[in-house]
DNA sequence: GAATAATTCAAACGTTCATTTGAATCATAC
DNA sequence: GTATGATTCAAATGAACGTTTGAATTATTC
């Protein structure tokens, strides 16, 4: 079945990737693991690099047209009004925490992904594929600014760097979380709650005056 | 010279680590870039992963030994009472950024390092060197805490997470960040100042009412 | 300046990599 | 059931990798 090979090679290079990253992942240790031929990669695939895009495109354009979908909703519904900060937090972050829930099993290998492409992708892949990103972000970042007159466009632009920051180290690393007394907290829905009550307040911080920038630098 | 060789190659492995990436950075690309012989490499280091943990040695060591002198500065400075959470935030970014002043060359490539240090280096090279960096971590959401003891340790130690994401994705990104009529920003203290207020705002988000959250989710 | 140690060097080591090849196997349609 | 196309397979290709080697060179010590 050509189908259940395409579908083995990419689940495989999903959790590999998640796990050790792009370039320490070798085809052998995705057909491996995926129980098919060596040669069955290129022969799908074509390279490498491309199997990587199909990955990414499997997972991650589906959340990105979802973010767009609820960013027209939210903007639709408001009318005139610029959209509820948090609201537009929501917006950016469930798509991509709803698709945990439906894989289910343990912590999401694509989630590990999803941070590590944020991270350690290499320019020509990112500029590949991360049109579609760019895309999101500027659109998002528009929205937000119409909630937050008072800063900057490169301010706006700054804060929603800071956000995506915070959602692919959790990504990255949620799944390693270890309180002071051992405990291991693996529940996603209140790490996603901590982080849109984290996001929210930051995205929304006052601005700092000038004159206090100056007086505060390098406290001691 | 012995100790020119070891420099030049700590300087262009540095380099290229933050560009392309431990894996993908060939022990070739970083003695061609030093004007150095292959070998020196293993001569001096003994193998590509002890030059990575000497390259982070060399810059991240001092920086995380500032941090917490900072913090017991301010913990001394504020006796019984917590610290407050901005100073808190500024104790722990100020070390890093700073380190920006002193080499001045442009966008410092260590601080790229340092953004791909927290989301790609492997799980054993980072067990070896990050041990200091987890009492960094685990020492401020302790301080965090005593300023926020309305949050549940863990929702600190998530915070801290958040904070150290956003940190990470600046150091990586900040400096490819462009406004939407193509202008770039290169200032790295209005980057900083915007990431202070950002974080100082999320560490002390007010916690959402589980009832709250309930009616909230899945917002559209 | 001879002896000793430290460093550099070109070359090779064995391994692993992504990719290609061509035959073998499978499914499908006539 | 034979022909056709799609897929799988074992094997090989050539390049790149980290590392090692042993001689050549440089620096240091007496």
């Amino acid at each position: 079945m050509a189908t259940d090979t395409k579908a083995r090679i990419l689940d495989a290079a999903e959790s590999l990737f998640a796990d050790h990253g792009f370039p320490a992942t070798s085809l052998r240790d995705i057909t491996q693991e995926a129980g098919v031929n060596l040669a069955a990669v290129n022969y799908h695939f074509g390279s490498k690099e491309a199997l990587l895009i199909s990955v990414l495109e499997r997972k991650i354009a589906p959340v990105n047209r979802t973010r767009l979908a609820q960013l027209e909703a939210l903007e639709t519904a408001a009318g005139a009004d610029p959209v509820p900060t948090e609201d537009l937090v929501r917006a950016f972050l469930t798509p991509l925490f709803e698709t945990w829930g439906k894989h289910g099993q343990g912590l999401p290998k694509f989630m590990k992904l999803v941070g590590r492409i944020h991270a350690e992708v290499d320019q020509d892949v990112r500029t590949k594929f991360i049109k579609q990103f760019d895309t999101v972000l500027q659109r998002f970042s528009a929205a937000f600014h119409r909630g937050l007159p008072h800063l900057d466009a490169i301010e706006v632009q700054w804060r929603v760097l800071f956000l995506v920051g915070s959602m692919a180290h959790t990504m990255t690393w949620g799944g390693s979380i270890v309180t002071m007394d051992g405990q291991v907290c693996h529940d996603p829905e209140e790490i996603f709650e901590a982080l849109i009550q984290f996001s929210t307040a930051g995205m929304g911080a006052p601005v700092l005056q000038p004159v206090a920038v100056a007086s505060r630098r390098g406290a001691r």
